[in-house]
DNA sequence: GCCAACGTTGGC
DNA sequence: GCCAACGTTGGC
């Protein structure tokens, strides 16, 4: 099982949508590397969701319930969805400001590469995460 | 609102 | 195949 963060603007579709959603296609990645992120995401995969601009934090964790499939939103094979499902709130969401102060997770591509929309993580920048979020 | 970073497009 | 021009994203 791999670990994600995957990006959203809260003007366009917020965290609060997806409570109320629970479930929802991931779609309209128009980008070669993210949407190659998303091919190797599998079943049961974990993905954080960071909120952009505004907000600038980690709100919480859904899960993946269908690996890739072509976007329904486009008639061209090149780009594809997932579907994620609703799985929890963190009690306290972490900022990009806390991420950037913390040493251990100064390999994100968050931090470092901050236009992906769609990044791996690794299982140790994951439990630093939910120590932050505890 | 500005601008840096990055990706894409198109002329040569 | 290179690179300048342009568009978009997202942090500040």
């Amino acid at each position: 099982m791999s670990y994600w963060i995957i990006k959203s603007d809260p003007e366009s579709y917020g965290w609060e949508h997806m409570k109320k959603d629970k479930k929802t296609y991931w779609d309209g990645v128009r980008n070669y590397q993210a949407r190659n992120n998303l091919k190797l995401m599998k079943e049961g995969d974990i993905c954080l969701f960071y909120l952009s601009n505004k907000e600038k934090r980690i709100v919480g964790e859904v899960e993946v319930v269908k690996e890739s499939y072509p976007d329904p939103t486009i008639d061209d094979d090149t780009w594809v969805a997932v579907d994620v499902q609703y799985l929890k709130d963190y009690n306290k969401s972490i900022t990009l400001a806390e991420i950037k102060k913390n040493k251990k997770l100064s390999d994100l591509a968050l931090v470092k590469q901050s236009r992906l929309s769609v990044m791996p993580i690794t299982i140790m920048e994951y439990k630093e995460i939910q120590k932050l979020v505890e």
